[in-house]
Parts: C-alpha cells; structure tokens; sequence
DNA sequence: GTTTAGGCTTTG
C-alpha cells in the first residue's frame, strides 16, 4: 500500500514500518547515493494545493522539517500520479510523514525557499511508499474515542517558525491582552510567547467565540497552540489565528497540577505533553523575571497601576462611554475611595449585600472598549481586572483627597477584564477568604465591618501581659540608661520592612545569627547536583527503613529511591510516616509531603546515607522547610532516627529530628523595625517575633496566603498608609532597652517584647 | 471565505 496510515501505540508504530527501511537525516541526503532501503522522515510544515501538471499527471508538493534544528531543516516533497491524490486527501500540516523508497534531484527552487539543495520525488511507478501518523481531528470528539492511539504532535521551537507556515507551538506568556471586543466581528487577543530558545512570538488571535481563545490569566502562563498561521510582520514573525486553531493554557508555577485550561471537547494531552509544560515551567522560573505577588484592595497605594483579582458585587451603567463595577476582595482599602454617584435604577446587584459590603467595595469606571465586555459580566462573578489606575483627587466638597479606580480605555498595557472561573484556585482561595469576611462581618454587633471600626476609633489596644506598668514617654525612656522595660503609648509612623515577605529571616538560637530564608531554586540546584551521585544500593532495605526505588517516565529516566523509616503503624497512617528520598525534584518531595509526614532529602555515601548541603532544608513537614544552621550543627549518623521510630507513635516533632541529627535548627522569625513617636520624642524598636505579635507563625506565612493578607491588615490597622501623623491610631506595647557594644562604643537599643496585636483589631 | 490588530504605550 503506497501510501499509508500509521498510529504509535506505546511509542511503537502499528503497523511497523518494514525492517528493511533504515532512517536518513536531512544531511546525509547527497545526489547520486542509493536510498533503495532509506526512508526520510519530517513533520509537514507546508502542503500545496494539490494540482494538474501540462500531462494530466496529479501532483502534490509538501515541506518536511527534520528535527536537527540545523540552519536548513526542511525539504520539498514532490508526489506525482495517483499517490500524489491519495496523499493530497489525508495530509495535513503537523503530520509527521514517513517517506521511502524516493529518487533524490537537484532542487530548482532551493536559492529561494531556502530549503535543501535536493527535493524528493515519489511516485506508485517509481515504487515509492508513504506513510503518515496522522492527528485526530479535534473538532469531532468521536475520532478521539480510539483512545489507544497516540497522535503524534510535532512542535516548533519559537526560533524556527518560518512565513507561512501552519505549526504547532509551545509558549510562555510573556504579555497578553486579555480578549476584547474588537472593531471587526470578532474577540480578540493579543499575546506574546517565549521560549527556551529565547525567541519571542506576538500572535494576534481572533475569534466570534470568547471561550474559543485560550484561557489566559496572567504573565508566565503556559500554553500550547496547534495550528497557527505564521506570518511575516513588519520584519517580525507573527502569529495569527488560521482554521482550526487550538489552544491549552497552564498554570506557569512549578509544583502545580498540570492541569490544561481549554474550551476544545476533544484534545490529546498525556505524559510528553506535561512533560513539555513542566520543563518550561522550570526553564521560565530561572530565566525570566518573577512576579511580585498579587495586589490587594488593602495594598493599593495612589497613582499606580495593577491588576485586581475581585469579586463583582454591583455595577451600573453611567455614560454612554463609562460603565461601573463594584468589586471586593475582602480587604480594605487604606484610603477613602471615590463613589460614583449613579440612579438607584440603574445599579444591578443585590441591594442588601451592597450595603453590608459598602465599607469594602471599590467603584472601578471602565471607559470605551472595556463597556460592553462590562456590561456582559455577570454579578458575583469573579473577575481579575488588569491594569487598574488609582488616581488620587480631591472634589471640592471634601476635606480630604480621595482614591479613583479607572479602567482606561484602549487595551495597552493589556489592559481589561478577565472573567475567572470558579474552578482557579485563586478563586477558590479568594472565595474562601471572603465568606470568612463576610462571617466576621455579620459577627459584629452593629453590623458595622470590624474593619470600619478600627479606622473611626482612635486608640488601637495592643494587648500585652504586664497590665501592672504605666506608660512611659519616649523623651524619659531615650534619656535613661539600658537595660530597663517600659510600657508605652505611642503611634506607629513607619516601619521596614515594606515589603512584608521580606520581614521574614532564619535564626539560630545558639549562635544569634540571622539569614535569609533560601529560595526554591537553591533547593533545585543542590538536588540536581545531588542526582548526579547514584543511590548506593548496598544501603538499601536495612533493619530500619524499607527501600523502594523507581525510574521516572520522562526522557530522563531519572533513578528515585525513598527510604520508608519503619514503624509499626508504618502502612496503617502514611501520614505518619517518616521518609527519606534520593534523587527526586523539589516538586516530588512537595508531592509526597501531601502524603507523608516527613520528608527527608539525603544521599548515598559509601558507608551511609548522609544529609544534603545545610543550605538545602533538612526536613519538609506540611508546607514548611526546616533549615539547620551551618555553624553550630555537627552532623550525627542518620541512623539516630531508628531511635526515634522505635518509639511506639512517633510524634516526628522537627525539633526531635533535628537533635537525633545534631542538627541546630534555625527557627523562623519577623524581624521588623518600628519607628514609634508620642509627641515627646521618637526611637526605634526592633521586633523579633516567632509568632506572639501577628498570631501568626513566621514558618506558615511564605506558604500561606491568607496569613500574608492578615499581616498586611494588621499592619494596615497599625500604621494606615496615606494618614497624617494626627489621624494616627494609638498603640499601646511593651518595648526593653539593651545595650549593644561594638568595638568601644556603646548604643541603646529597643525591642518589643510580649505584645500581641489584639484580635478584634484586625 | 478572512476584517478585526499588529503589545513595548496607560491617565476622563
């Protein structure tokens, strides 16, 4: 059969090609060499219409591309005769096709199309034969039901697209205008792609249907493009939406579900394809640069612009050329906000939830091009708004200057609105926090958000344990010799530092020494070094752990091996159990740590397993990595935990492990600097809190969003940005002087002691 | 069959 269908089935061809055929690469194809038993195989980047040559002969010519991503990759394929018919009817572009049994010629056309010097001729007659492994169709979701095969996708590295082709891509997101209302028929898209080859792709995507555009929320997400049209702009290859186009989106964060977002019914998506998006994933996390985290209502700060992840409580229309939504997340805004006076009639949404929530909705204008889109949105749906300016301006009736919400119009800097679905998680986290809100709110006695009452009441009680102490002004404390204690009473001006993630440090209670908390990719890199050294099998399955080791699917292959600490209740509770692993990635060890209760990286010696580099977390439990402090640990055997498992329920506390290792843990703590004024004087306090002040545990927080958002509002309530020095509220704390020598000069320093924020301050 | 927009720029 000279032209034939193929299907790969478990990395097989089914049918096998016949043994006699042996596989060229493109640069090995020569004139004058004999390719009777040699079989040429590409990717269709380009098929011709098929036509008539002067002789009546049919005739069908397609591009191959090789995958040598050498300078020239690609060939022409020249089918005559009653084959070029049959090809000309099942051949599509992204085909990989097989072909055997050519007669090789000079190119005619090489000079121009750039492609190899030599085309391919096949024909019946000349006994050549064709076999192709074909894509499914996506638009039928019954082609798709003969699960078994595996199509066989070929994707384009950005760096090799070439004008006019129709290809299959992978991308990162490097910019994107969320779908808008364009002037034509359609919804369009703007979005700009990267790569490891470090090539960029600006593809402009059309469609009537919104749902038909990929699924994109923000910069750094993956997405996968079959189809797509490329073509040559102004010096640049663009990419352009052509019949057929398809489209999944992934969260771009390493160590999340690769889960594809899609409106396609049929798609194929299996173990290389998550393969594809984790290896971008990582490759994006060291290459290109890291977004901060999310803005929130409580963080907004005037004359700024950001994106808004909210739900929509109201909206209203105003003008033929303005439209208004009322928004929230749950936290509060520090400034006054503007109210956009609008007709009762005109305000869509729940009146009595407007109400109770009036204290932390937003009015957001959305002007022009973003009407209609507004307008469409559906009350309660949640929203992530880009590119929101916040305007400080001041209306003559008002004393003070308060924040606008504008969303401009035109769609630059991708400015818009995204409608997210229930299933994000950002949502479900968002959603989650806002019943919690809203549970508060309807606590409260007076129905009054306990947000708004801690901004009209001026004095906030910060709760400490020495109620006996009277306060102390600030003058008298600076003039007075250290060490003493002092209860005070005084305003929070400022404090460092502002970026609250960044007040959380490693410290170690021996020593006193402070470091930064290690960042994941220092825990990747010292793994992937680790991985190098294979695990030494002889220390395998001893009197205290039972081994198991696996090789990974990927192309990789990598070797894991975990050590399961035994216990008696070992298969009963794996949460309770105790692992050791060698050889896996960060994103395994987060995986089994969902599972397990602990997780201990190490690797293999001669004579033992022995702990990892102590800038590597020498234990994970839950969420948290626990580190060692380089300086004061000596390394006891690893051993020493069979001690600890022989206990009959091993309460695997970190501190317990870490001493049968004779490691010195490092504990987590805020480290902040408080400048504190009273009218009489001001000074700096330090804080250094494991978890008393916040209520909140300095280890959870890097891994918790909702504490993140707690701390921001506390802070919020103890030092509102924007307010004047008067309209400060009261703190009431417990601050300790204590010298410092250094050399021969001696300097007082303060420190907050056993306070706590009160809890209905935040 | 094939317009729309074509990011590198924001402001009522």
């Amino acid at each position: 059969m000279p032209v034939q269908l193929l299907k790969i089935i478990k990395g097989k061809s089914e049918p096998p090609l016949p043994s006699h055929l042996q596989r060229e690469d493109l640069k090995h194809l020569h004139a004058g060499l004999d390719y009777t038993n040699k079989y040429f195989q590409g990717v269709v980047i380009l098929s011709y219409p098929q036509t008539k040559l002067g002789d009546g002969t049919d005739f069908f010519k397609i591009v191959l591309q090789d995958n040598s991503c050498a300078r020239i990759d690609s060939i022409n394929i020249l089918i005559y005769g009653k084959m070029a018919d049959d090809c000309a009817k099942v051949i599509r572009n992204g085909d990989t096709c097989i072909v055997a049994g050519f007669k090789l010629a000079k190119s005619p056309t090489a000079r121009e199309d750039g492609r190899h010097g030599c085309h391919l001729e096949v024909s019946e007659e000349a006994g050549s034969a064709i076999y192709i492994y074909a894509q499914p169709s996506t638009t039928t979701a019954s082609e798709t039901a003969s699960v078994s095969v595996a199509p066989k996708y070929a994707y384009t590295p950005l760096n090799h697209l070439k004008d006019g082709t129709i290809v299959n891509l992978y991308g990162i997101v490097k910019f994107f205008k969320p779908p808008y209302v364009s002037k034509g028929t359609d919804y369009c898209s703007v979005v700009t792609l990267v790569d490891q080859s470090n090539a960029k792709l600006t593809c402009t995507l059309f469609n009537g249907n919104l749902d038909s555009l990929p699924k994109i929320y923000k910069i750094g997400d993956i997405v996968r493009f079959h189809r797509i049209k490329i073509r040559e702009y102004n010096g640049q290859m663009q990419g352009i939406t052509s019949s057929g186009f398809a489209s999944l989106t992934f969260d771009g964060t390493v160590g999340t579900p690769v889960v594809p977002r899609t409106s396609s019914k049929a798609y194929t998506f299996m173990d290389e394809e998550e393969k594809t998006v984790e290896e971008l994933r990582i490759w994006a996390a060291s290459n290109l640069p890291i977004s901060g985290p999310a803005a929130k209502l409580s963080g907004v700060r005037p004359m700024l612009f950001f994106d808004l992840t909210c739900q929509l409580v109201g909206k209203a229309k105003v003008d033929g050329s303005s439209f208004l939504l009322k928004v929230w997340d749950g936290t509060k805004c520090p400034y006054p906000t503007w109210r956009i006076p609008v007709e009762a009639r005109d305000l869509e949404g729940e009146k009595s939830l407007l109400h109770r929530l009036r204290n932390l909705t937003v009015d957001i204008l959305a002007y022009d091009n973003h009407v209609q889109l507004a307008k469409s949105l559906k009350i309660g749906s949640f929203l992530r708004i880009y590119s929101i300016h916040t305007k400080q301006a001041s209306a003559e009736n008002e004393d003070v200057s308060h924040v606008e919400f504008h969303l401009h119009g035109g769609t630059c800097y991708g400015r818009g609105i995204g409608v997210l679905p229930e299933s994000h998680p950002d949502v479900k986290e968002l959603k989650t926090f806002l019943e919690s809100v809203e549970l508060a709110d309807s606590q409260s006695v007076d129905s009054m958000s306990s947000l708004e009452l801690d901004s009209t009441c001026n004095s906030i009680a910060v709760l400490t344990d020495h109620q006996d102490l009277s306060n102390t002004e600030l003058k008298t404390i600076r003039n007075s010799r250290a060490p003493q204690q002092y209860r005070i009473r005084a305003k929070l001006k400022t404090f460092k530092p502002q970026k609250l993630y960044q007040s959380v440090k490693l410290h170690c209670s021996k020593c006193n020494s402070l470091q930064e908390v290690p960042n994941g990719d220092t825990f990747d890199l010292i793994l992937q070094e680790c991985a190098v050294t294979p695990s030494n099998p002889e220390l395998h399955s001893t009197s205290w752990y039972e081994s198991v080791m696996w090789t990974t699917q990927d192309q990789k292959q990598r070797k894991i091996t975990i050590h399961f600490v035994k216990h008696d209740e070992m298969l009963l509770y794996p949460e309770d159990t105790l692992l050791m692993i060698e050889g896996g990635t960060s994103k395994e060890i987060w995986k089994l740590t969902r599972r397990f209760k602990c997780v201990i990286p190490v690797r293999s010696t001669k004579n033992d397993l022995e702990l990892l580099d102590l800038s590597a977390p020498f234990l994970l439990q839950g969420k948290v990595k626990y580190y060692g402090c380089k300086q004061c640990s000596t390394l006891k055997p690893i051993k020493n935990l069979s001690s600890l498992a022989a206990e009959p329920r091993p309460s695997w506390e970190p501190t317990e492990i870490a001493q049968a290792l004779g490691i010195e843990p490092l504990q987590y703590v805020f480290i902040m600097k408080f400048t504190l004024v009273d009218g009489t004087g001001a000074l700096n306090a330090y804080l250094f809190d494991y978890e008393k002040f916040f209520q909140i545990p300095a280890s959870e927080i890097l891994s918790n969003n909702f504490l993140q958002q707690k701390m921001q509002m506390t802070m919020n309530t103890l030092s509102p940005p924007g307010r004047k020095l008067d309209d400060l509220p009261w703190l009431e704390c417990f601050i300790k002087s204590y010298n410092i020598t250094d050399g021969n000069k001696q300097q007082v320093y303060y420190q907050i002691f056993d306070t706590t924020v009160a809890e209905d301050v935040v």
